[in-house]
DNA sequence: ATTCTAAACGCGAATTATTTGCAAATAATT
DNA sequence: AATTATTTGCAAATAATTCGCGTTTAGAAT
């Protein structure tokens, strides 16, 4: 299957095993279409996996940038695969709706930043979250 | 003393009654010289609040904007007072250091993304943070 | 193919972070 | 001073994440 083989050489080229665990774990995130919480993954997986082993793939894969952390403000922790084009979210405080946001041309901000910057080296990676109220929540807000 | 009468003002419009531990709270922030954590405002009160105390404020604070929350990647959230001038963070991947950033011109991308939002109403706050390497943690890991 | 070994796993328990229910206390209003 | 809706403290519950450790296993080396 050329898919798995495909995260296979992407956990060894990051000095990781390629363990069935990681492979579905990749594939969860692959099929997803919003972040996903460790609960979310937990939950998701065909095999089930022990929840210390999906914390431990989700933490050594954003450590090494395949996946991505994101917060939504809900406490815990979610993460989406890192290799998605560009994009950001915007995200109803109200009911947790979630949008992407496309286009916010963060590099040039992040290389100025670098360069202005006393303390730092590099910067390896950014959050960039609109917290906001979708129109239905807004509407509903109306009426009370 | 003015300090307090202006707090406590403050939380009165929000429509909060102006407690003794709330307006600690928020004298803990107006000194605080970065975020701070749940755990970090208990630690710094002068006359020890409940934790259930301290969770509820920091809550309601944030709610109505008087405090706003802050991912830092530590597993628990950071807040730190509003109405300081527009900055966002620049946090070390290994060490856990903040440096503040300026002059980022979020406004603009914010209405940009309300127009050509399909879902979305409003935007009321968002997260920008930069994840990297510091100087220092950057010369260490060079030596090994 | 078999052996070897560091890395990863599963399990259970521990930690850490945050929330909740409820009775008692209190800030603001009258 | 009396009233009342909020807020507090306490103790316990829940949620999120991590840790220790004995066992298994992926990949490298024979």
């Amino acid at each position: 299957m050329t898919k798995n083989d495909a995260n296979r050489q992407l956990l060894r080229k990051s000095g990781y095993k390629a363990t069935p665990s990681r492979l579905a774990i990749l594939g969860v995130f692959k099929k997803a279409k919003k972040p996903l919480s460790a609960q979310e993954v937990i939950n998701a997986l065909p095999r089930s996996a022990d929840q210390a082993t999906v914390y431990r793939a989700l933490k050594s894969l954003n450590e090494k940038g395949i996946l991505r952390q994101i917060d939504l403000r809900h406490n815990h922790a979610h993460y989406e695969l890192a290799d998605l084009t560009e994009h950001h979210h915007l995200i109803c405080l109200a009911c947790g709706k979630i949008e992407i946001v496309h286009h916010c041309n963060m590099e040039e901000t992040e290389s100025r930043i670098l360069r202005s910057s006393k303390h730092f080296a590099e910067i390896k990676q950014h959050a960039l979250e609109f917290y906001g109220i979708c129109k239905s929540c807004a509407a509903r807000r109306k009426k009370l």
